[in-house]
RNA sequence: GCGCCGGUAGCUCAGCUGGAUAGAGCAUCAGCCUUCUAAGCUGAGGGCCACUGGUUCGAAUCCAGUCCGGCGUGCCA
């Protein structure tokens, strides 16, 4: 991490003793307390082009040190060379004033001001329901957007479809088969590969309801007016299970578009230009292999129709020339194998593909009673995310998708979801939230007015408290790290520490009963955890009750 | 076969741009409520960080190889 007074002396130091070798100096929290706030291994990076040993050279630079001992009360050299840095109780009293002037704000960081990033999810077909896979992408990428906001970006959040493909084929003669079974022919034969969903019978239900008899015929304008209400009607379904878990995306990007707006062709032709397209067997391929990839692949089929590969590239260059600083993909692992056709498809057409951030996510395996809920597309019995937020309500089910690294396979315990109790992670922080505003809440019912601009914070001197503020300064550096990273889980472990910090200044450090300036300290105190996990619950999607 | 991801406590997982004695939650065991929400707190036990070799002051972390699991490897997306 970086500390800007640390940093400011450090240096000074350095520059006193005429050090000009190439050096990293940053500033991390020892695993043991006993090694103090802070340390850094500044002086073994300078061990070999100095050619002393690290302690030798920590020691110099503690000598060349020049610092405020009201902020800092010890700096020391330990070890191998690591040089530990103690901060006084009252440089974390200061810091907790600062958190104060930011208000609602905290945590807020304009690092990226100025610049745009797209980022695309969910981006599920309306061919069928969302599911387990669905959400935890959802979820990801949902929380991802609101990170980028809280680091500056501006965001804009987008969903990509495709509504004439092979797939929405499919769905249309699976619901007019559907149709057929129940308007006219019981044994009407269902498509070989179709939807087995049950939702599909659904639709089928409803297109007779409106249409009667109507389409029996399947004639190409039945078959189009299929087609539409099994479009809209999965598009209702989806975007109303989005909005159950609080997403709501700006841009819904219609594959279609790119044809309509002749972008596919030109990139056919540049592609062309460039000789990097040939004909073969009546294909046009792409050859891959000029681009450093292994094998040509094909983007127009024999029968004329576009492979995905094609406008998966016209869409990524659509993206980068709407003027976005970065693009942001979220895939679910199965799509892996479309990466790097993409990105060597987006080289070729000349542009900058270090601007797309590709994040693949693993699988999601839902389990109950320690067995894993099987998911059968055949059967069309599948637990969807709709199911899902039914049984365990929103914030477990965004918490839970997101509270593991996204590589990592996520096992989905639904017994534990279910559970509301301390079993949940979920509920360890609202507990937290829950018990501040209970307390705020009694505090004000005693009816005295508290000047917050005038307590006097040097009465927080407890071990509880003086931890509880060092953790509540780490939420802005956390926030930045978890956007670098793309990664979620990091804000939940942060807001289950700060939810521990807290309910242990709780335990050890009582409000109500205490003199008065050490109670309003500590609802000052209060008043800043509230704020913070407040903050965090936000950018995770979860809300944050003032009553469990 | 090849590519990507993973293998860390009984279970689920952090830590992985190298740092000091490897962490958390759950589970197990032992404590803490006449006072602000016990959905909480305190403590204990529990580990060849898959295996082998290498790189260096130092490796769970980097490199190579091996083994195991997941996902890919289409004129499906």
């Amino acid at each position: 991490m970086t500390n800007s007074y640390l940093t400011t002396i450090f240096l000074n130091a350095l520059e006193k003793m005429q050090v000009k070798h190439e050096y990293n100096l940053i500033f991390d929290i020892p695993r043991n307390k006993d090694h103090g706030d802070l340390y850094t291994n500044i002086a073994m990076q300078l061990a070999k082009p100095l050619k002393k040993s690290p302690q030798v050279i920590a020691n110099e630079i503690i000598t060349n040190l020049q610092y405020d001992k009201e902020l800092i009360s010890e700096i020391s050299v330990a070890g191998a060379g690591f040089i530990n840095i103690k901060f006084t109780n009252n440089y974390y009293q200061k810091q907790l004033y600062q958190i104060y002037s930011e208000g609602s704000k905290y945590g807020y960081t304009d690092l990226n001001a100025g610049k745009k990033v797209n980022v695309e999810y969910v981006s599920a077909n309306p061919t069928g329901l969302l599911h387990l896979g669905h959400g935890r992408n959802a979820a990801i990428g949902d929380t991802l957007a609101n990170l980028y906001k809280w680091t500056g970006w501006e965001v804009t959040r987008e969903y990509y479809f495709n509504n004439a493909g092979n797939q929405m084929m499919n769905l249309t003669s699976s619901i007019y088969a559907r149709y057929m079974q129940l308007a006219s022919d019981p044994d009407f034969p269902f498509p070989e590969d179709g939807y087995h969903g049950s939702y599909v019978i659904t639709i089928a239900e409803e297109l007779l309801q409106k249409y009667s008899q109507e389409l029996i015929n399947g004639t190409e304008k039945d078959l189009e007016i299929i087609r539409k209400f099994g479009e809209n009607w999965c598009f209702d379904k989806i975007k109303k299970t989005l909005a159950r878990m609080n997403i709501f995306q700006d841009v819904f990007y219609n594959e279609d578009s790119l044809y309509k707006d002749g972008k596919i062709e030109a990139v056919l032709k540049e592609l062309k230009e460039k000789n990097l397209s040939y004909e073969k067997e009546g294909a046009t391929w792409l050859a891959f292999s000029k681009l450093g990839l292994e094998d040509d692949r094909v983007i127009v089929k024999s029968t004329g129709e576009p492979t995905y590969r094609l406008p998966d590239i016209a869409y990524h260059r659509e993206k980068l020339n709407r003027g976005y600083d970065l693009v942001v993909d979220l895939f679910g692992a199965d799509h892996i194998a479309t990466v790097p056709d993409v990105l060597a498809g987006v080289r070729a057409l000349g542009l900058d593909d270090s601007k797309i951030k590709v994040i693949i996510h693993q699988f999601v395996t839902l389990m109950e009673n320690g067995e894993q809920v099987k998911m059968s597309k055949r059967t069309g019995k599948s637990y969807t995310l709709d199911d899902l937020l039914d049984d365990v309500g929103a914030d477990v089910v965004r918490y839970f998708l997101i509270m593991r690294g996204v590589n990592t396979h996520l096992e989905f315990d639904l017994s534990i979801a279910r559970e509301q109790s301390d079993k949940n992670p979920v509920f360890y922080l609202q507990y937290a939230y829950a018990r501040i505003c209970s307390i705020l809440e009694k505090v004000a019912a005693e009816g005295k007015n508290i000047d917050f601009e005038k307590i006097d914070l040097t009465f927080l001197n407890e071990v509880a408290e003086i931890n509880l503020i060092k953790q509540l300064m780490l939420f802005p550096e956390t926030l930045q790290v978890a956007a670098e990273k793309a990664e979620p889980h990091i804000v939940c472990e942060y807001l289950r520490e700060v939810a521990a910090a807290f309910h242990v200044f709780y335990h050890d450090c009582r409000i109500i009963g205490t003199d008065d300036e050490i109670k309003y300290a500590r609802i000052f105190l209060a008043n800043i955890t509230k704020i913070v996990l407040k903050n965090g619950m936000s950018v995770l999607g979860v809300s944050s009750p003032e009553k469990m």
